[in-house]
DNA sequence: AATGAATGAGCATTCATTCAT
DNA sequence: TATGAATGAATGCTCATTCAT
């Protein structure tokens, strides 16, 4: 005995093909977009499941309908924006030859994408290394290919004569990124108002050249 | 009024004021120790306050006699190293004169300091950025005096003519302080076992001389 | 917006407004009962939250659905003992004119009424008695109010000339009010078992006429 | 080897004979006033042992010299003013032959005690009564026999023939004795500053003669 | 799929009591 | 006797997760 209405069937039926799959990416969506926000606000510990179902305007349950749990909920936003960075950055970077071109290039859009969401900043920089465990297990897949993309620029640049020969690689390309990484966790915790993307270039100058008067 | 013997009340006042001073010191030093040890495993969040006491070969309850809250411990882990760090510093590089040695002694400094105590360092790196709120309203004193003195030092660069003078010297602070924090963050998360604080010759390399070649 | 069917919308409808309401006003009562049972027992500050769960067969947690701590709780007994004191006994004084006539009515009412729930009378005798804090800030408005319409009703007989007018009203209203209050008391901690609603008899002989001899 | 002085050697002679025993009478009563006063701004459960200890000037461990737990100082300060109250009874009762008198003078006591000492009435009427074990098992004894004081001496003027011979004496010797309660309860709880003391005579008016107009 | 009431494991903190000094 | 540092059992409350509807 099933109780469902006409109207109800039909409207499953409709569902059931194309929007059903984009509904359901939607709602996944919200979710990580509520816990974007709320983790911004309280940090990850310090937020419940009902804060982000209720900014999401959802039920507690329905969250457990798109996340195993919370933690997967956390793992999710650090994958999309990891997967975002890398893909988006791939496309920015497709016609770019010159490896110093590129690294600029990379500086640029790390700091823009960053700087464009100041909630996902301080997932990004602060919730995100809440954990030990998170930044050695899970973390590690994407923030390690990050790292790497860098890294083989910078080879890259080795080859192509720009960059000096005698540096380290992997060493370079942690610097270049600890450096940028400071100036997104500067930004998060300045009380003043300012355009994130525009550092890039002094971030650049420096890296480059160095702050030594020559 | 008191019935106790004139030696019987010096050896009191001398316990009081030596040994009892110095015990507390110690008995607090140890849950210090014991909670950067648990933090460091399990993270803050994760970390039980019987954890730190079971580390500290202590009652539960006595933690509760030399701090406030488990907050509280968190937050004097990060003053302690904040004042050490400060205080060391500011002892190492008393003779110093050049605005270029002193920077590099202070990478060699901070890089010593945090890769003697994996521990400390992984509380210093990880947890402590666990929380915006700490971030914004506890770490602020300490750590913005520690980038201060870079700043300070860079500007003293700029003066002396060693530095470019056409750099923002907060920004070159914050990326040579970013470089750092990465080499240290890097390291803690690395499965290799590595010395951290070599890794000071090539920040300055690159910090100093850039990495084009000329 | 919602793929729900009208009749399924108004089924949920009907729903939550009958049984839903009335069973969240059911739960909340079966806490209240198993409050009162276990506060007669162990006193109030002897319970444990999760004997009042166990009591009422629920969760530990579902106590904190329906109330917002456990002090709570003893304030609902309370509020919800004198205000079915006071309109139960509104309802019954009704049609009652002579003051002594009302004044007897009282005196039954009261004494049936905790006369017929032991574990209830335990609770206002003693628990509610247990903290000058609760009697001073919550219950001063119902225990007021109740006291104060015994001093009307002496008020209303005075003018009526049953009751001697060289007497202060309000100290008659406690003399009253206390004889009750110790029947209730003694019946309480006494080992025999006996009812307890005869004894407004004797209270109010004593109360009307005195013990003296004529 | 015992470090004691001389000085302290004759201080503990001279202390043991007779003052040894003062002493330790004087601070137990200092421990059990310290009590009361903080019982009475507190409520039992929500006083502390060390704010006992406080209050009396001394270490929280001295009060374990002088009682067996935070518990029995409460029941001490319980039987020391049911024995002060019924041996002072005894002794002002000493004279007084006619029943009417003695019950009076037992009001006029009752109300002069409690009335002198506000602390010590709100712990007699508030926290003495936050425990039906309390109640039942320890009160029992020093109430029951101050109830029966008042019991015996309404027997006695029935038998003088002062107090009618058709009421029942332990009935009327509770609602004496309730009235007298409700007297001081009210006292306590009065924002109002008034004389408890006065209030016997309107109490022992109602109690011989009624309220109804004759 | 969505709901949200119910669950119950988990934990920071308190405080009566002890005991070495 | 007196101290007060140390103990550790005890408990109110939270919140991630489940599941009947």
């Amino acid at each position: 005995m099933n109780g469902d209405s006409f109207i109800k069937y039909m409207a499953r039926q409709s569902r059931s093909n194309n929007s059903t799959r984009a509904a359901v990416a939607d709602k996944r969506e919200a979710i990580l977009r509520a816990a974007i926000t709320v983790f911004a606000r309280n940090g990850y510990f310090n937020s419940k499941v009902s804060d982000i179902a209720g900014e999401a305007g959802i039920a507690d349950g329905t969250v457990y309908l798109y996340f195993k749990s919370k933690e997967e909920v956390l793992h999710s936003v650090f994958d999309r924006l990891m997967e975002e960075m890398i893909s988006e950055g791939e496309k920015e970077l497709e016609g770019i030859i010159d490896a110093d071109k590129r690294l600029r290039r990379i500086a640029q859009l790390h700091l823009e994408k960053l700087g464009s969401d100041r909630n996902l900043a301080i997932v990004a920089q602060v919730e995100l290394r809440g954990s030990t465990k998170f930044m050695e297990e899970f973390s590690a897949a994407g923030f390690g290919q990050y790292l790497d993309i860098i890294r083989q620029t910078f080879i890259e640049g080795q080859k192509q004569g720009v960059f000096r020969q005698d540096l380290n690689a992997t060493v370079c390309a942690k610097i270049f990124y600890g450096a940028l990484d400071e100036m997104v966790t500067n930004w998060i915790l300045s009380k003043k108002s300012y355009a994130l993307a525009p550092m890039a270039d002094t971030v650049m100058e420096v890296f480059f050249g160095g702050v030594l008067k020559k």
